[in-house]
DNA sequence: TAAATTAGTTAGACTAACCTAACAAATAAA
DNA sequence: TTTATTTGTTAGGTTAGTCTAACTAATTTA
């Protein structure tokens, strides 16, 4: 049974080696992360690596073995899953439930997320369009590109979210768009990328860090 | 913000002083409750009186203070919301909602748990018949006596156990009972107190034990 | 390639929550 | 009312997870 704390460790590194593309982690790069300092890190290292569930060498790069890499997936699947029942369920609005989430992924009973799984019909996908591992914690992957890729003139439909914060996503939900809405590229300026989109018929000029962060099919 | 474990101390702090009558206890039966050694009770008691959420002098008696009986009613009212939940809605059973609601009750999300209480339908008792405190702390008292207390020949209703133990559970299921269930009496012996009910039309012999356990109106 | 910067490590310290062992106070029993 | 028992306290120690300060290794830049 892994403490609260390690579980984040194992949660922090699996997002960082994934995003990163290398699989590969640093003390540093993951103290940031978990906002904590990089001794602490490294002292939590030993710890991980005596337990398996990490590979990592003095001056070495960090990466997950693949015990790590199955608690980690596993983490995820309860806060995927938790995050669509306070939506679904609750009526928790897109930005309120990331936070409560990382609270009930750490409840421990196989049991009730085998429940909850059920409840909620078995879902692949999150409230932000991130998919949900399954028991095994294989996850389906949709094609996808950010919206800074779409041609002008094109369209295409909003299927996920990159930056979980509140003051994004409710900015997001300001310029009319949510899950699977239909967005128009109208123009996008040379200079600085800024991009005038429409949903529902309303127009909006945004930034390339927001379009960066829509993801579209 | 309270520790997980000074939570645990409050809870089982009111409990203990509730069902003692006095509104007391004393650090070897709170020590008993929380299966940690009195020396650790002693260390906790003086920082939750120095937080005041208990009045106690070396060597007297433990009392809680308002505060800290407010924040133990917040937990119990989680607890039992939670597992009004995991017994409707996910299906438990319900020797099994115990053990995962004394996880669930830690959330730290005032909505949480007002979006909970609304999803169930504002429930008064939770699954094994004992109240749910309001969010001001108040709770239904409803007049209830023991099945001991039940003359032979007279007919009452089960609307909760004292015990929520699984094993005591999974007996009360096995002699056909559940809440708001019909119990007539049918016998009761002088020497030992084996008493004869009936459910159902199923005849069972209990232990003075099994009907001390059983509250009925 | 030598100096500067960044990344990672170590040692020593702190707090919360626990422990054991020894002791003191209060209560019950002889 | 003295003794025995139960109850509660204190002192000192442990572990997990954190910190700061000083250090070393690796990498980047001039």
């Amino acid at each position: 049974m892994l403490s609260y704390t390690e579980e984040n460790y194992l949660k922090a590194l699996l997002k960082i080696t994934f995003e990163s593309g290398t699989n590969e982690a640093g003390t540093n790069e993951l103290a940031t992360h978990l906002a904590v300092k990089p001794a602490t890190v490294n002292d939590m290292l030993k710890k991980l690596k005596e337990k398996t569930l990490v590979d990592y060498e003095k001056y070495g790069k960090i990466r997950l073995t693949d015990t790590g890499k199955k608690i980690g997936l596993e983490i995820v699947r309860k806060h995927r899953l938790w995050e669509t029942f306070l939506y679904e369920k609750l009526e928790f609005s897109w930005d309120e439930v990331h936070e409560v989430a990382e609270q009930l992924e750490h409840i421990q009973s196989p049991k009730l997320i085998e429940k909850l799984d059920k409840f909620l019909n078995f879902p692949e996908f999150d409230p932000h369009g991130d998919p949900i591992p399954n028991t095994d914690g294989e996850l389906k992957v949709q094609f996808k590109r950010t919206l800074s890729e779409i041609e002008i003139g094109g369209s295409c439909k909003m299927v996920a979210v990159k930056d979980n914060s509140s003051p994004f996503l409710q900015y997001v939900v300001n310029v009319g768009l949510s899950l699977h809405k239909k967005i128009k590229v109208l123009s996008k300026q040379e200079y600085d990328a800024i991009t005038v989109i429409e949903v529902n018929g309303i127009k909006s000029s945004v930034s390339q860090k927001f379009t960066d962060n829509i993801f579209v099919v």
